[in-house]
DNA sequence: CGGACAAGCTGA
DNA sequence: CAGCTTGTCCGG
């Protein structure tokens, strides 16, 4: 018996011997590749999964036997696709091993009643989806993914990746009332395990899934499906890795396809009016027409589309101030070691990182005036119930409360807080758009896209307002057609021409232990190595699998080392 | 990971 | 040189 114990660090195979006692009551029997067994290791008991069975004991080494059953665990399948993301994104299998087995022990899996046929209309778009090995279905932005659900669901027991609990709640209450037999991850791990279709956030990916017959990503553009703990898998790749092992179709749906789905399947869009109207109407504010000196964070001509309904301002800087100068002698107020701007938080200056603090005064010149160049959604709050006359609620990350008022300001974090609004305002959107990021005008179009998801379908009282300086942007441009290829196409050449993902790899190396891998990762055929630049290292190349098996070789430090492939945020 | 054991440090 | 800390190795 082949045993890997649920160590991370160790990443090794043990074997052991099945207890004579065993033969008797079945338990012998039961013991199967994936099974959940306790080991003695070293002195201790550990938890582990049974890897192999009919294993010849390397010679030499004298077996003890297994500690305990304790149940079943992932299947064969399960096992190698936890190998392939150990490659994949340069982790260990154990916490993909993990993620593949149930959260409590599970002694048999819930057998599943006779399947009964889902309803069917007529064919649709997704349907057509379906008949194809892969493709990424452009919706609404407000389509609630029930349609591209179903029509999995007609070809049998389903996968479908949502990127929030509460869409994975909603949509598994919306298959049940169809009749279909639904586990809702992670938790209904018996159920998947007799054959069920299976609704859930990333973790889903992997669910055991006996009858797999198609797989769904909603939202795949979303994030949320990369985790952002190490190993940082992404688990729409994973799910598509899933399918074309099983041979089974997989369909993404989203208003704002990523360059990494669109080069994995066929698009297919609605018909082009029917896309424009499931668009708000949008209203571009030219800032450039302000005076600069005078500017503050609002347009003058905003003043009549927040007079009424309910609004939601997004800007996305916390605090009071991003950027201060002091009235004085006009030094930028900076961190001690010289470097960052620092930011007012309530009434203290801080920085960046939140590791410095001090009273509001110039280092310069000692000044306790500063004058305020960019406002954060503090200040701009303050100016906003002035400029309405009424009470306006504040919405960070942070922020506990759901807002109560009329109007609301806040960061990004508003549009995952509020369901519905009248009018959504992006007061400084050129942040987004300029932002230091590769994927920023991407990221700057999925805002926007969860904006009119919140206005819904067009009618006439709902408006997306956007103000920025750069009104021809492709972002702007897209939203004002209701057309978010404007986007993809500028970016896949923009990344074409750099060699970015996905038309390239990238492998981010970060933590203590940094300097020690790569040093030991050494140099690659085909690998350039970057940096490091504040204790970041970069690596690039054509394609991944260098990349990836060099990885593998290379042994870790004992020093936490964070490796991240395909970073986002680079 | 965590126990075992070795090598280094401290204080009398 | 005991007693303790710190480092390195390895597990069936």
């Amino acid at each position: 018996m082949r045993v890997l114990p649920d160590v991370p660090a160790i990443d090794k195979e043990f074997d052991y011997l099945i207890p004579t006692a065993w033969d008797d009551d079945g338990r012998g029997e039961r013991i199967a590749v994936g099974s959940m067994v306790r080991v003695p290791l070293a002195g201790r008991r550990v938890a582990g999964w049974v890897t192999a069975v009919d294993i010849d004991p390397e010679p030499g080494v004298s077996l003890v036997p297994l500690a305990k059953l304790s149940g079943i665990g992932p299947s064969l399948e399960m096992i190698h696709l936890a190998d392939w993301a150990a490659w994949r994104w340069a982790g260990r299998r154990v916490p993909f091993l993990r993620a593949a087995s149930p959260s409590r022990m599970v002694a048999a899996p819930v057998t599943a009643p006779p399947r009964r046929p889902v309803p069917s209309g007529p064919r649709d778009v997704f349907d057509q989806a379906f008949e194809l090995d892969s493709a990424v279905v452009r919706v609404p932005p407000s389509d609630d993914g029930v349609a591209v659900a179903l029509a999995a669901c007609r070809l049998g027991d389903a996968l479908i990746l949502v990127p929030d609990a509460s869409r994975a709640r909603r949509l598994a209450l919306a298959l049940r009332r169809a009749g279909i037999r639904t586990a809702l991850a992670p938790d209904d791990w018996a159920i998947a395990a007799g054959g069920a279709t299976v609704i859930g956030t990333r973790s889903a990916a992997w669910m055991p899934m006996p009858e797999l017959a198609a797989v769904v990503v909603i939202d795949e553009h979303d994030e949320r499906f990369k985790d952002e703990r190490t190993p940082a898998w992404h688990a729409r790749d994973l799910a598509i890795e899933r399918a074309k092992r099983r041979g089974v179709p997989v369909v993404m749906a989203t208003p704002t396809p990523s360059l990494e789905a669109l080069r994995e399947g066929k698009l297919l869009r609605l018909e082009r009016s029917v896309e424009r109207e499931a668009w708000p109407i949008v209203e571009v504010l030219d800032r450039r027409d302000d005076d600069p000196a005078k500017a503050g964070p609002f347009a003058e001509r905003l003043n009549s589309f927040i007079g009424e309904g309910r609004v939601l301002c997004v800007l996305n800087r916390k605090g009071r101030a991003r950027l201060l100068a002091c009235a004085q002698c006009g030094e930028l107020v900076r961190t001690e070691d010289g470097g960052r701007p620092m930011v007012l938080l309530g009434d203290r200056l801080e920085s960046p990182d939140g590791s410095e603090h001090r009273p509001v005064v110039c280092a310069h010149c000692g000044s306790t005036t500063l004058k305020n160049l960019r406002v954060g959604v503090e200040r701009a709050r303050e100016e906003l119930a002035a400029f309405v006359g009424e009470r306006v609620d504040e919405v960070t990350g942070e922020s506990d409360d759901l807002p109560t008022s009329r109007v609301v300001i806040g960061t990004e974090a508003v549009l995952h807080r509020v369901e519905e609004a009248d009018v959504i305002v992006f007061l400084d959107l050129d942040q987004e758009l300029l932002a230091l990021r590769q994927r920023a005008a991407e990221q700057a179009m999925t805002m926007v896209a969860r904006a009119a998801r919140i206005l819904g379908m067009r009618r006439p009282g709902a408006r997306l307002v956007i103000q920025t300086r750069q009104p021809d942007h492709e972002v702007v441009r897209a939203v004002l057609r209701g057309d978010p290829a404007l986007v993809a196409v500028a970016e896949r050449d923009r990344r074409q021409s750099l060699k970015l993902p996905p038309y390239g790899a990238q492998v981010a190396v970060s933590g203590a232990g940094g300097e020690a891998f790569i040093e030991s990762f050494g140099a690659v055929e085909g690998v350039q190595v970057r940096g490091p630049l504040d204790g970041h290292w970069l690596l690039r190349a054509e394609t991944l699998p260098p990349i990836l098996d060099a990885l593998a070789e290379t042994p870790r430090p004992a020093a936490r080392v964070r490796v991240e492939v395909d970073p986002l945020r680079v």
